[in-house]
DNA sequence: ACCTGAACACCGTTCAAGT
DNA sequence: ACCTGAACACCGTTCAAGT
């Protein structure tokens, strides 16, 4: 008989229960919400998946906003950084660096949430922040206005992703009721209560949210080259 | 005596039990975050309040999610449309009444988390877009760009609002932990690893949440005077 | 010293059964 | 027809007590 069933004590069938520290911890947060999604990366059913109580993992992780964060700097692990160093003009590429962001976070639209209320600052959120930097360094962007320029680009790629969970893509028929309701709502907007927005009706509602994605990165960029930051900025 | 204890048999205390009807439903969600924070505003808390069975309210609100929604447009009756027909540069009362916006979400920072989610589209948020509208009107700011325009202006005052929950206010010494946590965390980017945040160093971390804003509202507002919009957007 | 069982104090949502 | 008690299936976090 090929079995190999002495080897472990049947506990379930965990492809290598792993060792009860952060990494670990963290790793299995990860292959959890890629298996079920982030609102399963709970404390409870984390403890469940190794094999323990939920106390146990108050040891290593202070409480359920740092584990996603911690899970977010993980996945960010795989943004393209490439455009940093390629070829070509610098705007487009900074915009091509901040979609591969943008483009991660939008299939976990629970993790971009918790991004929003509290930006992460790992290992992998401080490459791809360098990546920006230098591109704006390279685009010859004044230091001033590139580290507040940045966290506007960073925030509004974000929110972006927090905001439409992918709409246009099939299912989902909960939100996408919510969009016909809000169009109704918008379109059925009196033209003497509200003369702007039936004056404009349906380019209100008009792009996809990559089209507005890039709009709005180049926006940003360029409104700030035209944009002085105020005074000094007080140093800390 | 001076009772009129005969008048409501002592069900409690409150303020004149409401109708359960959606309006009482809503109107006692916001006196309750008035009164507890957003994390109180539950089902279950609501209906106890109501003296109610959570059950009931499903009768009147689909889910908490267009609970929270209704609140928020709700609070929304507070912005300040004033600026919308006051004299002066376009630009700045165009700020002026973004800033009342997100000032008054700054306070709530639960009800900005859940904007950033999905977007209102009450009676009163319907009002701030018009009035935002025929601002950007006033300016000579092109139809396609405006629509654009619009929601990347809420949209950055939102998610300004669900990230920093008024820091520089006294007490919340967690997220002020968190925060110098951060600030070590940027400041100790290795020279060699991360030239780019080294050179930027204390600059990173400057200005005040409210100075951000102020700027970034004029970038995207100067940004789209020179960012057109591509192609004819579909038109729904 | 390190770890955790059990408890505390809650959740959202559904549905069968009542009026 | 309208409403809701009770149940289902969960939560985060703490702390006293064990090893």
């Amino acid at each position: 008989m090929k079995g190999n069933s002495a080897a472990r004590p049947s506990r379930r069938e965990r492809p290598a229960k792993p060792a009860l520290t952060r990494e670990g911890i963290v790793a299995t947060a990860v292959d959890l919400m890629r298996a079920e999604g982030l609102e399963r990366v709970t404390m409870r059913r984390l403890a469940r998946e190794l094999d323990t109580g939920p106390a146990s993992l108050y040891v290593y992780v202070r409480n359920t906003a740092e584990l996603h964060a911690a899970v977010l700097d993980e996945l960010l692990a795989g943004v393209d950084l490439s455009p940093a160093t390629a070829e070509g003009d610098w705007r487009e590429r900074l915009v091509r660096l901040l979609m591969s962001y943008t483009e991660l976070l939008f299939e976990h639209p629970g993790l971009a949430r918790s991004a929003v209320a509290a930006r992460p600052f790992g290992k992998h959120f401080l490459n791809l922040t360098e990546a920006v930097l230098s591109l704006l360094h390279e685009g010859g962007v004044a230091p001033d206005r590139a580290a507040w320029l940045l966290d506007a680009l960073l925030q509004y790629g974000t929110a972006t992703a927090a905001e439409h969970a992918w709409r246009g893509a099939d299912e989902d028929s909960q939100n996408e009721e919510d969009w016909e309701a809000m169009a109704a709502g918008v379109m059925g907007a009196s033209e003497r209560t509200h003369p702007r927005i039936a004056a404009l009706g349906a380019l209100l509602l008009s792009g996809s949210p990559q089209e507005r994605l890039v709009w709005g990165f180049h926006v940003l960029i360029n409104g700030a080259a035209h944009t002085p930051v105020p005074d000094v900025p007080r140093p800390l």
